[in-house]
DNA sequence: GATGAATGAGGGTTCATTCAT
DNA sequence: TATGAATGAACCCTCATTCAT
């Protein structure tokens, strides 16, 4: 998406990287229409110009931007979940929790991602996201594995169980970066998300 | 928050109801921002001055649209789930269900909804959005309801569960307005989505 | 070519000449590429975004300059030469004549004219230019009849002639925009151009 | 004009000439405002500043393109102009002829001679190109000569006469330039400049 | 009340030019 | 000398809002 990548040195990943942190700063507190570019440039410390040296234009930036972090969560993801010990159903609670965690660990992200996410849903999916598609299909890949395994119960669609988990956890991330909270009620939340989630598809004794 | 609140009856207020579906078609298409507001006065046949008489400005008539359909909403449900015979889990598969139904029956308003609601949730905080807390408020009195008279586990703080049971039916809607979806599949979506948030939050035997 | 055409009042033609008139100071003055659009409104006395309820955008309101101009030069034409007593060489005469007395009383269309047609004919071929061509079909008009009645050697291609009359006579133009000069010597050169080029085309003997 | 006068002989000079016939290029399709810097830094096959170790600035690159290709003309001109063989009049002729030859040859040039130098004059009178002035005063030269010798008819002004053939001339080649004509037409119609604007001015019997 | 022409602030983007390497 | 990434001033155009009719 990005249109030139000036060489291939480090300082010129790192203005990249810092154009989309001024980004995502922006983006998180004003929201994409309300950002400009000029104060995406001042945060990032570069000239407006050079934006258009790294990103075809501000829908290419937002995209870029949610590709960046989509790829970041994801591995993030994948990382922790692979460390798990334990059956689906922890891998589960653990995928809630870390959401909880990134969420508190970068607030703007968190707000960049259930408020931009579900706003540029349609204008992304011209361009189809598939990010968001991976993103989804780790969860997906969980559901899919607990029914295979007897642990969750094989009459749910799990594509569908596991966008109306990402839809619960989102609104819960909502709430969360939109209102103060203290550390002790994130986890109280997420031990009550994941718990309620996993209760209602566990497969029936 | 209009600002005029015509004084001579059916006509006026005839002149503000077109007015706001001439934005609901506009915001649902293009978004808030990309929506014009001389486009919303075509659509409403009014001229784009006349939209200032009923409105404040442009921000106003999205509060106000939100307010509009989400008082319409919520006198729907409480209509219908007033109706219906059965157990408090009658009532949440009812709640479930009929949200499938308006956006079936309402894709623009479903789109809008799902797209824009998230999108201005900041923004609107601002405003506070007492309807949406009036919405949220429904579901949250059927679980209170559920976990005093046993059928629900009261372990679970009730505003948490409702938040992600809006969250996850939330989601499954935005799917259905960015996908073509055959009727059957709607209502089996609606099932599962229904059995599923159930079960989670069911007492335990 | 013009967008939008207010109603019909008198008030807004004469908004409409008043950006054409601001047009054509400006592009005299600097040139199409060196004139901003906020110099026109200014000089128009309306704001910025008026031009475009006039205009589609800036070239829109280049060619719009040139048809509104070249049809009153048309027009002019055609009525002083319907008045000319004598033959077709007189007309030829009070043809050259004309451009002449209408660059001394326009030094602005005649700087626009001269220096913009011929920077803008690629672009403006694109449009056709179909008044450029009307233009020009008066002036091989007249050589096609003066080389029917035998005045005109009708060895010439009467459409290379009219061309080629129109590229002497208009570069002694931009001479004349470019330069002080004057009376006398404005009248002596039109005197000499119609000579000279008449002569050229004359019916040898 | 040009700020660098490189030491170090023709692998300088060739660069020189390769921004030159870059410039060339581009302002011949997009002409001046349209045509970036670094598009000629591409056709040139050299970097972006390299451009302004040659030239000040894009204006005097055109400058100095039209300095160097009217050079080019001039020399050309004289050189074929000191062979001809026979009387004034065929020089006249020659010197048409040779322009049409020279604009099928180089089709490039000829647009950005005959689009480009009149959009430029104003600009370029501020730099008064003198090189124009020389090429004028060939043909003025050769005026001057004929009426000497009693070919041509003194009564003209013959920085006139050579101004206005300059315009015929430039007006069909422009028009050779914007339309596909075969050789034989081209052939035709110098034929036809040339007799019609000898005959013009020829002393009268 | 209703109109819609007029307003003008605002912002995304371009591109000639510079300068550190 | 040569490079090309970076700069930032400049500008066209949009569109929410106003107000004379």
């Amino acid at each position: 998406m990005s249109q030139h990548d000036p060489t291939s040195g480090e300082g010129n990943e790192d203005k990249r990287q810092r154009i989309l942190e001024g980004a995502l700063a922006a983006f998180a507190e004003k929201g994409f229409y309300n950002a400009k570019v000029s104060e995406i440039a001042d945060e990032a410390e570069v000239a407006d110009g050079t934006i258009y040296l790294y990103f075809e234009n501000k829908d290419d930036l937002l995209i870029s931007l949610f590709e960046d972090r989509m790829e970041w969560i994801i591995n993030r993801l994948e990382h922790e979940l692979s460390e798990v010990q334990g059956g689906i159903a922890d891998r589960v609670r653990r995928f809630v929790e870390l959401h909880f965690q990134l969420a508190v660990e970068n607030p703007e992200l968190a707000e960049f991602i259930t408020v931009e996410l579900r706003q540029s849903a349609k204008f992304i999916k011209e361009y189809d996201n598939p990010k968001f598609g991976d993103y989804l299909a780790i969860l997906t890949g969980l559901i899919d594995e607990g029914q295979r395994n007897g642990t969750f119960d094989d009459t749910f669609d799990s594509r569908l169980v596991s966008r109306s988990m990402f839809g619960a956890l989102d609104e819960e991330l909502l709430e969360l970066t939109l209102t103060e909270t203290d550390a002790n009620d994130v986890s109280r939340r997420a031990e009550q998300v994941s718990r309620m989630l996993l209760e209602g598809i566990m497969a029936g004794d």
